[in-house]
DNA sequence: TCTGAAATCAGTAATTGTTACTGATTTCAT
DNA sequence: ATGAAATCAGTAACAATTACTGATTTCAGA
């Protein structure tokens, strides 16, 4: 595997990722880190997000909307994803590992892990329907 | 919602799909129904297959690996994702329901359900690395 | 059974998210 | 300081999907 070299621009997105608890897009990454370095190019920016996530420094997450999040955030945690909106935001929750082994009962085959989003309607957007419904 | 008329490439779409168990994506039903109808064309099946999961016929699986797959079984199960093939398969296993309300304990809004799937190395997959290593 | 409006079609162009390629620049061990 | 390797910016390529076109099919009502 090839030495990781420094790289200002490597620091600058994930000290931006460290700052947002939002789960941002690469193309969200790459419209704010550019207010820093405003010569920094997109394919830098899904490169070193890619880097990074492969070095386990940041976590992709894909959550069926078709285009990839990252979170900073590389502890073991469950996202919900907004229908409305579409925001993607940190779980609180017990942990529900046990979901591996129950699946791995009657399996032909290793598994290795699984992958877990949950899906419905964020606080603010309930309240948002709520208030126009009444 | 805009009436739907019966057609019959919606039906070759569907009738093929219920055919499969392996989640054939787009385009391996494209070159599946081609052969009973070589004029059907790529849109075409990209419309119904969107249309069918909208109306829920069928359901669309986004498994992570950048390509939608499809399901004529609605049922809910789980699937099984192949690091080493890219193989998806059903999986037969008890409920894991409970882990919606655990996650929605302590949650801000309205967690509707859950999207999971497990992935891992399949029994094909486990028995050829076995044997190269021999 | 006609008729015509709406749905659907085939074909193709456009869009999107992402990756690969280019030659220039930066990093850092020596 | 120096030079090889990593990284960069910019851009082209790519694959999957969606949107647009004018032609064809469907089907409820006359």
């Amino acid at each position: 595997m090839a030495t990781l070299k420094h790289s200002r621009q490597r620091d600058l997105i994930k000290d931006f990722l460290m700052t947002r608890k939002d789960h941002p897009t690469a193309d969200v990454v790459y419209m704010n880190v550019r207010q820093q370095d405003p010569n920094i190019s997109l394919g830098t920016v899904y490169r070193n997000l890619t880097l990074l996530a492969e070095i386990g420094e940041i976590q992709r997450l894909r959550v069926g909307d078709g285009v990839d999040h990252f979170d900073a955030d590389t502890s073991p945690h469950y996202h919900f994803v907004c229908s409305e909106c579409g925001c993607v935001m940190d779980l609180k929750m017990d942990s529900i590992e046990g979901i591996t082994e129950i699946a791995g009962a009657n399996f032909d085959g290793y598994i290795a892990g699984h992958i877990t989003y949950f899906y419905g309607v964020c606080g603010d957007c309930a309240r948002l329907k709520a208030s126009q419904n009444a």
